[in-house]
DNA sequence: ACATAAAAGTGTACCGGTTCCACTTATGTT
DNA sequence: AACATAAGTGGAACCGGTACACTTTTATGT
């Protein structure tokens, strides 16, 4: 373990002064005779000089790291994410601090705590919903904040990057009704969240068009974590008149309420129905192959990214940014056309 | 977009020396009246003060963070090795820079530049195999390197944590063969990678006591990204004694290979038993239900934490270590038991 | 040959913390 | 009452880069 020559070891054994050096390591920020540029980049090798980053930021914070700030990684949804996010970061030379809340606000006020403390230059989340106060002081602190895929209604001023929820849920449930189903079932995130109300909402507007009766019953709330997804895929099936297909909108979930649908041996399109908001490689394998709503998850990133960067351009334009994205139907087989018993 | 407020500021404003601030920011280093404490902490709350990591990191380079340097992390296998890494890691306080490779020499290198450069205190890698001397440049900088999963056999001195490929691939193998199979094929990571190479051994292994003839052709390795998988299992399928059984034993092609099998129209497990390496929930919803290797990955995450972490505790112990976790084999329905034509 | 401008290079303050050392004041001992 | 000791605090150097203001060298023009 070698002691790490510093910038003034570099200049004295280029022999010149560390401005130089300074120069030579930062093209275009002074004039470096050619042969001097030459000397000292050949120091530098032999020496196995490294700039370090923290001296560097301490000058001036430069936007040089984002943090991603998810609620778990396991969840296939937030692992192409941050998949993307990653490769999108370091195409423009940006690196990504990862860090997960396990949809716990307690988590998630410690980890912004450090984001603070670190200087990024901006963050992309999945709030938990709360923290209001924390995400406040964030943007006064000039920290370019990036909601994805959900955002927090009270704080209307953070830039939001998410699929069209509404509209998604809605085109999935009018195509289950086309598909001449009447009962139709939906689990969606929780009510706390704007993804889980914005799909809810979708959904009824679907089965007004369609002319079908709303019933409270066919409609389940299910936390992003644990087993309530499976509990309430077990709940909608014990209603007195069960429903005919259902609408998985809680894309955590999903593994969750199929797992459970299959032990229960409900067959599927025959019994049940199922169109899910995923868009996993896995859908395609399972029999049978499920119809999804497929998220842009590359489109996400992008967008994300470039908001997160986006002061240090001097976006002092106010407004927030809300991007919403189409989502696609990919229709496979896991639903079923129905007589129309009229 | 408020002007950050500095030690010096709240030193000030609390009527003290910033001596004293920093003494109440570091508790133990140094004593201060329990009056004065009071007075500066509530000073701090009202300027919304905030240290800087990057002042502080200047001074000793201290090990709060951590690079993460994997393939991609839209793999599964990966994603939820990174979500187990990035728990583990803050549970101890320390954040994880997450990058990737895309199994790219040349980028990995640039990623490894930038971790140079930050002065991380560790490494958790899934090495490409090249760039050998950065890694031992890395070392000699007194970065504590770990490969996960895989590792490099001409950098012996680098810790390693990964499942025991050679007897998890025996065994399973061994399984297939004391299931009736005699012609069982094997899809394995490319030559070049230890993993790859190890589970093949293993293979050969359980062929031999199981006293079965090896046959090449039934060995196939595949690249971990691209179509490779898909090709691989159809030139195994297509050969003139195809085989009635396959190990999938490159994680990152399962789904892949899963696909082409199922297009290809194969009955699973009646013409065909398959058992992969591969442990995501989704394993269980497919029909039939896959005999997987599972592997586990909570115990990769934490001794890999551990083993990065540890050069700051001293472990001037020379020695790299190596560690092997065992792998567990979940029999499910994927396996067919033949009837012995003997 | 000389004025003059451009290029190359140097010295040093600064970023925001940490920490060593010196200094003052309070407490305890005999 | 005299003095040793400890608690509390302040001053300033330092970490490793960056950049501004300035000096020295080289090139250009007439």
């Amino acid at each position: 373990m070698q002691k790490q020559p510093t910038i003034r070891d570099v200049a004295q054994a280029a022999g010149v002064s560390v401005a130089v050096v300074s120069r030579v390591l930062n093209p275009g920020s002074g004039p470096v005779a050619a042969a001097t540029r030459g000397r000292v980049n050949d120091v530098m090798k032999n020496l196995g000089y490294h700039p370090r980053t923290a001296a560097r930021e301490l000058k001036y914070g430069p936007p040089t790291t984002l943090g991603l700030l998810l609620a778990d990684v396991s969840n296939p949804f937030f692992a192409r994410l941050a998949d993307q996010v990653v490769q999108e970061a370091h195409s423009r030379g940006i690196q990504v601090l990862l860090m997960t809340t396990q949809e716990d606000d307690q988590l998630e006020s410690e980890r912004l705590a450090t984001l603070i403390e670190r200087r990024v230059s901006g963050i992309i989340a999945t709030p938990t919903g709360n923290n209001l106060a924390i995400w406040k002081q964030l943007q006064d602190l000039g920290t370019e904040v990036v909601f994805v895929d959900r955002s927090i209604p009270s704080l209307p001023e953070v830039d939001v990057v998410s699929i069209d929820n509404f509209e998604s849920a809605r085109s999935a449930t009018a195509m289950l009704a086309a598909h001449g189903h009447r009962r139709i079932g939906i689990i969606s995130g929780p009510a706390s969240s704007t993804t889980g109300r914005d799909r809810i909402a979708g959904y009824r507007q679907a089965l007004e068009t369609a002319g079908l009766e709303q019933d409270e019953l066919l409609i389940r709330h299910a936390a992003f974590r644990g087993p309530a997804g499976g509990d309430a895929a077990s709940a909608l099936l014990s209603i007195e008149e069960p429903p005919t297909a259902l609408v998985v909108a809680n894309t955590a979930q999903v593994t969750e309420v199929l797992r459970r649908l299959s032990h229960a041996g409900i067959d599927i399109p025959g019994t049940l129905s199922v169109i899910v908001f995923e868009d996993s490689p896995w859908t395609e394998l399972v029999t049978p192959a499920l119809t999804i709503v497929r998220q842009p998850i590359d489109l996400l990133a992008r967008h994300s990214v470039q908001l997160a960067l986006s002061n240090t351009q001097g976006k002092t334009s106010g407004k927030p940014s809300v991007i919403r994205v189409a989502a696609e139907l990919v229709e496979r087989s896991s639903v079923a056309r129905l007589q129309l018993a009229k």
